[in-house]
DNA sequence: CTTCTAACA
DNA sequence: TGTTAGCA
C-alpha cells in the first residue's frame, strides 16, 4: 500500500508517515517512481509508535526500544529490559514534571484568589 | 488523481 | 504538524 491508505488505515497522517520514516521508525520501500510502499506490518508498527509517543516517548527513545516490543494481540509487551528500563525513566520524569506543576499551581493560588486557596483560607465555605 | 520534496503569511 | 507550491 502506499503512504495515503497507511494514513487512512492508521489515521495518522500522511506528514506524520514521513516524518516518522526520517527519524528512522519506519523504512518503506520504494517503488521506481519514488512512491512509498507499505506492508500489513507497517500498519502494526505505526499504532506501537503512536502508542509509545501517547506514553511521552520521543522519536529517539522509541528508535531504541522499539526492537524489544513484542507484537502481541495488539498490544506491547516489554521483551527486553532496556524497554521496562526507559518506561520506568520516562515515569520518573512524568511524576518529577507533576511535582513542578503542584508547586507552580501553589504559587498561583497565593497570588491570586483561586476557589480552593480560598477555601483553604477559610475565607469561603466549602460547598 | 496521488505522491514527493522543501519550505513557511 | 499543518499546509502549500511545483513536479512527476
Amino acid at each position: 500500500m502506499r503512504i495515503g491508505e497507511l494514513a487512512r488505515r492508521t489515521g495518522v497522517s500522511e506528514r506524520s508517515l514521513r516524518y516518522y520514516e526520517e527519524q528512522g521508525l519506519l523504512t518503506p520501500r520504494r517503488r521506481p517512481s519514488g512512491y512509498r510502499v507499505y506492508g500489513d506490518a507497517d500498519v502494526a508498527a505505526v499504532r506501537r509508535i503512536r502508542i509509545l509517543l501517547g506514553a511521552g516517548l520521543n522519536t529517539a527513545q522509541i528508535l531504541e526500544i522499539l526492537p524489544c516490543i513484542v507484537d502481541e494481540d495488539g498490544w506491547l509487551t516489554p521483551e527486553c529490559p532496556e524497554l521496562v528500563d526507559a518506561l520506568r525513566q520516562q515515569r520518573n520524569r512524568i511524576d518529577e514534571a507533576i511535582g513542578e506543576l503542584e508547586t507552580t499551581r501553589a504559587n498561583l493560588d497565593t497570588i491570586i484568589g483561586s476557589e480552593k486557596a480560598a477555601v483553604s483560607r477559610g475565607t469561603r465555605p466549602p460547598s
